[in-house]
DNA sequence: AAGGTGACTAACA
DNA sequence: ATGTTAGCCACCT
């Protein structure tokens, strides 16, 4: 199984109203510090494997998106329509972290 | 094969 | 506090 592969997997797992960082999924997938893969397996193929790209976000709970043409209104929206809050900012969207992070395996200690 | 890029994260100034 | 630089790992040229 390919890295991406790995990563639309989790993805595809993440509860409805819920949403996961680049960071964690990465780590849950085995590789910590491929954040930066995360992201990219979801530009190249997320919509193709059906994976809810929307629901992943970066560390500071905000929309990154960095440098492509989706427009993070729609990701905003999406996120809306599955039950998350979305703050809008002047440039950016900002979700409540504490709220909507998804936690895998419910590590509780 | 080596170098560069990238939807990231974290540390340093 | 914010801004920039470096590290990161897989894919592409």
């Amino acid at each position: 199984m390919n890295f991406y592969q790995k990563v639309y997997s989790l993805v595809k797992k993440i509860p409805k109203g819920k949403v996961a960082t680049y960071g964690q999924i990465a780590s849950i997938i085995s590789t910590p510090r491929a954040a930066r893969m995360v992201g990219w397996a979801l530009h190249v193929g997320a919509e193709e494997n059906k994976a809810p790209w929307q629901r992943v976000i970066n560390s500071k709970g905000m929309i990154s998106t960095t440098c492509l043409d989706h427009p993070k209104d729609l990701q905003a929206y999406l996120l809306k329509k599955e039950g998350v809050e979305v703050k809008k900012t002047e440039n950016n969207y900002f979700i409540q972290l504490d709220k909507y992070l998804w936690r895998p395996k419910k590590a509780k200690k």
